[in-house]
RNA sequence: GGUCGCGUAGCUCAGCUGGUUAGAGCGCUGGUCUCACAUACCAGAGGUCCGGGGUUCGAGUCCCUGCGCGACCACCA
């Protein structure tokens, strides 16, 4: 493993060449293997964290929405792991139902065959063998993005013991009266042909056109009743006109029948409350074979149903319908039709008017085709008492869902829920659990095996055709790749419930919701405790991304070229709560620059570091007595302390502390866009910026100071490895390695990914803050400088001089390190305001500690009068008016006693700068 | 039709229960190839927090309203 082996570290971090390596050590020392043992479940003594993959298609390649998923994922799991629990994030595919078998049959067009020409075994086997070839490619994939899922636990949706479940979940709810045959109408998909649930038949805002068609009373056609359709095709099928039977524009009519046009049969004129007296024309046609709500009518009514839409949406004469479509219709499109129709009504002087019309049409979740509603006969799930118990726990805490608006969301689709239609008239999936005796005819066998022969007569049975809709076995995706049905399956008993669901908010309905309800019906527990539902990728004009537009990002080709890190340091910034994240498919460079600097920026710190502390190992912290500590060591250790707590509080509680989520709780943590930020800025405005700097010179200096800056380093980068190990897992595993620690590392098989998440430690906080007078020096220096255009490498002379005797002190004993910061002589003088007009720049620090630039020649009175009148000015104002707070009894009434005593500091810290500034106006500007 | 979200620097966005002089990244300007890093360093410019009302000692944050986006739901025939 030369790749990670302590030696020198190239000039340059290079990810590619580094990546697999270390993602293959991983593997090698098992880490991302979880044990159903040492779980405290299942009697261990660590607390269980666990993840269940949204299982991708098995056909689907990564894109960047997977990676975003997938990489918070694996930064929660990375950081439970450190932090000390059994982790377990489990992977898997999903079988995809309508998906995969669309993507067999067009490789069976191209090959000039079709589904029906090779048959149903011939169809399911060349499918299953296309899975095999590539089915496990996003698997892989999620591997060179540092996904560390738990491999030997890989399930699939329609693997052996998978299907176990389903067919165990299908009988039980059939057992209960869950399940049950429903005859009506469906949404269907013409070019799938297969039935879909309400939630695969999606909405599009589309603007069509809404037909007023005249019906002439079969007793006198010179009087009628115009309806209004937006699907004139379908008025072959008509059985009936409905009007709202309070509406006094139709009461006399009721009763009476109109002749259908073209289709020639005589309808009645019903009253039914569902007509709305607003719509259109206030009469409703009713195509009870081609309409949800217009079934219910029929039904309502008894009226027939006949059908004139074949499956494949061409005009048919169909059940019932006799030859009410023209003999020159049949067999034409819906949409062809439609326009036919249309002229014939025309010709008849029948259409009354065409308006425009904004409405939502369904269209198929997988191929976009307009979807047809149908009557047919399909299983359903009675969802309603699956709802409650899973509606019961987002209301009361057990989950939470993240953001916390998607509660509504959720809270709404289950109280109104419907129930789910799960049969598909497909070929690949689990084949659904039925079978019927056609020589007696009994009641359809419902069993966990296959039944040979019909148990009341012998006979020979018949499966029922159908396939189970995907979401079926998804939604038992929680329990199914634990073990269950086994109840006693130790992963079961180790991992279930899970912790954290990660997903978008897209699949809300289709299978976190189901999933919940999953849960409680088959264990009777929730199976997670937090839903986290993170943002849409988007491109630049906002739209999603997809293959369609070719607006995507290959995940792969951000790794290839700028690393695994880069893309997740990047995703993960930019992911604020259930916010969409914008990314540019035509600038990577862009897009991913804030991952790839941050990772160079990391490199680098890592590069100094061992080229600078040397080979031998270092001294762990404890052994440095702290008196040796100096402000620096004192102000980062403080600092990453700080950056310790504020990440740990960025990502939260892991679970809710006390068994329910409260109300403040379900808004508390999972910030990764707050933590990443967290932790660079520690690692570069504070660890590279200042306190690297500040070392150089105690590291070349050695001696027993050295070595106190070498520990301090060691210590202080150590722990920023570890903090920024679950965000960007790879550099820093590579640069872990070559930490000079000797055999001190912790964790399994000495891995970073196997380590523990660190700890604040405590420390002279008074010492650390004293630092601050360090850096603000330098930067008042640094800006006089820049001010005054005084080239870079001149070195200057400037005079400090604290606002007490404590800065006093601490400016005296910390010059040296200023001045080399700031590229200055500097002393410090107890009243050094170095007052020389025309050879003086000044600035004042917070505290009112005086910085003063010697400059000879450069600077120009009145320009340094300006300024600081300026300032004094500005100062002056904002004084103002924090005195007139102090001053307000209301503010000081009601005001939490913390502000006001923020206020009251912050008052007496601006009056003694004050006095400082005007001393020096007065001194300086007398003129 | 209902519900919800968004509108903060040129761009992408933080800003969580109202409380320092509103922040970051990218971009921009000026200066530096300083022995970890030019994928960097130093300094800087840039904001009527969408408009209008209101509540409050105090509003980017809460309420109302208008405008502009967006999402989801719905028996928009």
């Amino acid at each position: 493993m030369s790749t990670i082996s302590p030696s020198e570290l190239s000039a340059q971090y290079d990810p590619a060449g580094v990546e697999r390596a270390i993602y293959q050590r991983w593997l090698d020392a098992g880490v991302f293997v979880a044990h159903a043992g040492r779980s405290r479940a299942a009697g261990g003594d660590l607390v269980p964290f666990t993840i269940v993959i949204p299982p991708p298609n098995v056909t689907a390649v990564l894109h960047m929405g997977h990676g975003l998923d997938n990489v918070a994922q694996d930064l929660l799991i990375r950081w439970r792991r450190m932090a000390g629990d059994e982790a377990l994030w489990v992977p898997g595919t999903d079988h995809a139902g309508i998906a995969t078998q669309n993507v067999v049959e067009r490789a069976l067009t191209a090959e000039g065959l079709t589904r029906e020409g090779v048959g149903r075994q011939a169809f399911v086997t060349r499918t299953e063998q296309f899975v095999e070839r590539t089915g496990g490619r996003i698997l892989e994939q999620l591997q060179a993005i540092g996904c560390s899922c738990d491999w030997t636990r890989t399930a699939y949706t329609l693997s052996p013991a998978l299907s176990r479940a389903v067919r165990e979940a299908f009988v039980r709810l059939y057992d209960a009266g869950l399940i049950y045959r429903g005859h009506r109408v469906i949404h269907w998909c013409p070019r799938c042909l297969t039935s879909l649930s309400d939630e695969e038949a999606e909405f599009e805002n589309e603007t069509g056109r809404l037909y007023h068609i005249r019906y002439p009373l079969a007793d006198d056609p010179s009087r009628g009743i115009t309806v209004a359709t937006t699907r004139p095709e379908t008025m072959l099928g008509d059985v009936a006109v409905a009007v709202h039977p309070e509406d006094d524009r139709y009461r006399a009519l009721i009763g009476r029948r109109v002749r259908l046009p073209i289709a020639g049969v005589e309808i009645p004129i019903i009253a039914d409350e569902f007509t709305d007296p607003e719509f259109g024309t206030g009469a409703v046609k009713i195509t009870p074979a081609h309409d949800a709500n217009d079934f219910e009518v029929g039904v309502r009514h008894a009226l027939p149903m006949p059908v004139v839409i074949a499956p494949d949406a061409t005009m048919i004469n169909g059940q019932d319908a006799a030859a009410r479509v023209p003999a020159d219709l049949v067999g034409l499109d819906r949409t062809a039709a439609r326009e036919r129709v249309v002229a014939m009504l025309r010709d008849a002087g029948l259409l009354v008017n065409v308006e425009t019309h904004e409405h939502a049409v369904r269209h198929c979740y997988r191929c976009h085709t307009v979807v047809e509603p149908r009557l047919s006969d399909q299983w359903f799930v009675r969802m309603a008492p699956l709802a409650e118990p899973a509606l019961a726990a987002v209301r009361d805490g057990r989950i939470r869902i993240v953001p916390e608006r998607w509660e509504g969301v959720y809270d709404h689709w289950l109280t109104n829920i419907r129930d789910w239609n799960i049969s598909r008239q497909l070929w690949w999936g689990h084949r659904i659990p039925v079978w019927y005796c056609d020589a007696c005819g009994g009641e359809p066998i419902v069993q966990r095996t296959d039944p040979s022969a019909c148990p009341s007569c012998g006979g020979a049975l018949r499966q029922d055709p159908d396939v189970l809709d995907t979401w079926f076995s998804s939604w038992l995706w929680p329990i199914s790749t634990l073990g269950w049905p086994d109840e006693d399956a130790p992963d079961l008993r180790a991992f279930y419930p899970t912790d954290v669901l990660v997903s978008g908010p897209d699949i809300l309905f289709f299978w976190i919701a189901r999933m919940i309800m999953a849960g409680f019906f088959f264990i009777g527990k929730h199976p997670f405790h937090t839903v986290y539902l993170h943002g849409i990728v988007r491109d630049p004009q906002h739209r999603k991304m997809s293959k369609s537009l070719g607006n995507g990002i290959d995940p792969l080709d951000v790794v290839r070229l700028y690393g695994a890190d880069a893309l997740r340091y990047t995703v993960i910034a930019g992911m604020g709560l259930g916010v969409d994240m914008t990314l540019d498919h035509e600038n990577l460079e862009t897009s991913f620059a804030p991952g790839r600097n941050f990772t160079t920026k990391l490199w680098n710190i890592g590069r100094f570091l061992l080229g600078n502390v040397g080979d031998g190992d270092v001294q762990p912290l404890d052994a440095i007595d702290p008196a040796h500590l100096q402000r620096a060591d004192e102000w980062i250790l403080a600092r990453l302390d700080a950056a310790i707590a504020a990440c740990d509080a960025a990502l939260g509680p892991s679970r809710p502390p006390h068994g329910r989520w409260s109300g403040a709780e379900r808004r508390t943590g999972m910030r990764l866009n707050e933590y990443a930020e967290t932790a660079r800025s520690f690692v570069w405005n504070e660890l590279a910026d200042w306190y690297v700097e500040s070392t150089k010179g105690r590291l070349a200096a050695g001696g027993a100071d050295g070595e106190v800056a070498r520990a301090v380093l060691v210590h202080v980068f150590d722990a920023a490895l570890r903090l920024l190990h679950p965000i960007v897992p790879f550099i820093t595993e590579a640069l872990w390695q070559r930490l000079p620690v000797g055999g001190r590392r912790d964790g399994d098989g000495a891995l970073l990914a196997g380590a523990r998440w660190p700890r604040a430690r405590g420390g002279a906080a008074e010492r650390a803050r004293e630092f601050e007078l360090v850096v603000q020096s330098v930067s008042a220096l640094r800006q006089l400088r820049a001010e005054y255009r005084v080239p870079p490498g001149t070195r200057v002379r400037a005079t400090l001089s604290g606002a007490s005797d404590a800065a006093h002190a601490v400016l005296g004993e910390e010059h040296a390190l200023i001045g080399r910061l700031a590229g200055a002589e500097v002393s410090a003088a107890r009243d050094g305001v170095g007052l020389a007009p025309g050879s003086a720049a000044h600035a004042l620090l917070t505290d009112g500690s005086s910085v003063v630039m010697h400059l000879e020649g450069v600077v120009d009175v009145e320009r340094e009068c300006v300024r600081l009148r300026g300032e004094l000015e500005e100062l002056d104002r904002q004084l103002g008016a924090l005195r007139g707070r102090l001053q307000n009894e209301r503010f000081l009434a009601r005001a939490p006693a913390a502000v006001v005593e923020g206020e009251r500091k912050k008052a007496e810290e601006w009056s003694a700068r004050r006095e400082v500034l005007a001393r020096k106006v007065e001194a300086l500007c007398a003129g």
